[in-house]
DNA sequence: ATGATGACATCTT
DNA sequence: AAAGATGCCATCA
């Protein structure tokens, strides 16, 4: 009779091994980017292979502990500068430590992106 | 369910 | 070059 399981209401719709969902992907490519190199969102989301989502990607980091590892400040807009200026209150924090690996940055957030790209490759 | 919001990107004025 | 408008998608009221 093979033990027929009448499954109790296993509603365990969440397994214990989450497969690797958007914020996953987001934050191991966040996690490779290089010391003094810079990534916009959308180049993020490119390689985390979601290529239509740089908002999310900013609602992902926006969701990071304070403690966390991650170079989360690596991570600006394509325009070229902090995003928000201010607007957002680690802005302030991510241009101290952007600054403090080498990228000349500007009280208001400027940088040159293109020359301090990631390539993508490490 | 719909509508508004957001650590963005791209196009057009 | 800078600012406004539109697009995209997930989360929240």
């Amino acid at each position: 009779m093979k033990a027929d399981h009448p499954k109790p209401a296993a509603k365990r719709i969440q397994p214990a091994t989450p497969p690797p969902d958007f914020r996953t992907a987001v934050l191991a490519v966040v996690a490779r980017i290089p010391e003094g190199r810079l990534a916009s969102y959308g180049q993020v989301a490119l390689l985390a292979g979601y290529p239509q989502r740089p908002r999310q990607v900013g609602m992902v980091l926006s969701g990071l502990p304070e403690g966390t590892d991650l170079p989360w400040h690596r991570v600006v807009n394509s325009r070229g500068y902090v995003p928000s200026r201010g607007r957002w209150w680690g802005a302030l924090v991510q241009i101290g430590r952007i600054r403090d690996e080498g990228i000349p940055v500007d009280d208001l957030g400027n940088l040159d992106l293109e020359a301090h790209r990631w390539d993508g490759r490490g």
